[in-house]
DNA sequence: CGAGCATGTCAAAAATTTGTAACAAATTTG
DNA sequence: CAAATTTGTTACAAATTTTTGACATGCTCG
């Protein structure tokens, strides 16, 4: 993954632990924010709405279990990693209980770490399901299966044309080639060739761009694949 | 893709199955490695290390969750598919939460099993490639595969441009002969001569360079090959 | 210095990739 | 069951990229 612009807030009341992590993160190449106590950790991670947490158990002020608690209540379901130093089974439990999305004991191996960093990003990611887009004059509600053109003009979609369309929007601004869509968009069973690929997205930019000649969201990059820009 | 230099471990104990995956992995052009226990699968797996591993739950001698599990312990993150005749959920969870990374219910269909292999193949290749370079005033970013200078002017660079880059920025500050820069950026399959290698990188130079005749980043080392220094 | 390679440059030719239309097959609907 | 809709396939033209070869220029070492 490399980091991608991801960013990670660690929040460690002990300063070499902290710094430990932050210098693994960063030749990631993730973005890191850090905070030494649980009440600076939650007010940095509801101002700056970080991609991931990495959260200590035991901290002054305010634990690293109330800290959870008061993220997850505060509506922010950011994936959360906790780190502590006692590996008894109650601060395990507790912690998932209480929307911790893994945990690690101390003493932990970085490469650990960022394992499982890059796993629940990778997580997160896949099953983080766009409900809605805008762009231009259309807007497209995945959920409900329902597309408009300036507010009122329906547009027609089929099942498969939302997919496609939901997967180039969920990857938007990367290219994604036409073997990926295949596999996420069509599925493992079945295998039609990459040009029934080409012909839905030519449906699809007839349905949904002003001018089909010159795509402004659906581009193509030549030798690669589609991109979605909103 | 065509398989591309990748290894594969398929570890079954029925010798038909064996036979099949691995005949067809053979013909996409895998390199195959085996074995009919999970015993010796695990010594297999830390000896070879494989790029992707084929893991049958029900074996005698130890069976597949347990080799799994071997194996993250020892710290070997490779893809794994396991495979299992019984398609409950439990087995599903308990083999994901070990550490598989996809997961297949017999009987299958060598094509899924294939094309499986290949979306996982190709999704950690995706993660572990570069995503930027930024030099003098140039911004490359490999998976939007969008280039900018001065961050407004775009840069057009075809595909192949792309990966060559990528392949130089990876390899940054190390000399690439031609030769490696053909296998790895064009493949084994395909046979231009080296010369082909210099017009491509007179093109680039020509797109990211300030002053092409006398170029910063994109070096050539007479002799040996060419070289990206930031 | 100059012979012998190695590399840069350019344009035309070759190859590949993409867009699209028309049609067939499959699926859903009435 | 027939009609309508959606999906997949094929073929071909158009767009774009890639390769090649010829020649110019540059580098290295005897």
């Amino acid at each position: 993954m490399k980091g991608a612009g991801f960013s990670i807030a660690v929040i460690d009341d002990d300063e070499s632990v902290r710094r430990g992590i932050v210098m693994n993160l960063e030749l990631e190449g993730f973005t890191v924010m850090t905070a030494a106590d649980g009440e600076a950790g939650v007010s940095l991670v509801k101002e700056h709405q970080p991609d991931l947490i990495i959260l200590d158990v035991m901290m002054p002020k305010k634990d690293g279990l109330q800290a959870c608690r008061e993220i997850r209540v505060a509506g922010i379901s950011t994936p959360l990693i906790l780190l502590t130093a006692r590996s008894s089974e109650v601060d395990k439990v507790l912690g998932l209980e209480l929307g911790a999305d893994d945990y690690l004991a101390k003493p932990f191996g970085m490469l650990e770490l960022i394992a499982r960093v890059k796993a629940l990003l990778r997580r997160v990611q896949r099953t983080t399901e766009i409900d809605m887009v805008k762009f231009a004059n259309v807007q497209i509600d995945f959920k409900a299966y329902k597309a408009v053109r300036n507010d009122n003009e329906p547009i027609d979609l089929s099942a498969r044309e939302y997919r496609l369309l939901r997967y180039l929007v969920a990857k938007q601004g990367n290219v994604v080639s036409r073997d990926e869509l295949l596999d996420e968009v069509w599925g493992y069973n079945s295998y039609p060739t990459t040009r029934t690929v080409d012909n839905h997205i030519a449906r699809l930019r007839q349905k949904v761009e002003s001018n089909v000649d010159d795509p402004q969201h659906i581009l193509t990059v030549h030798g690669v694949g589609y991109k979605f820009v909103a």
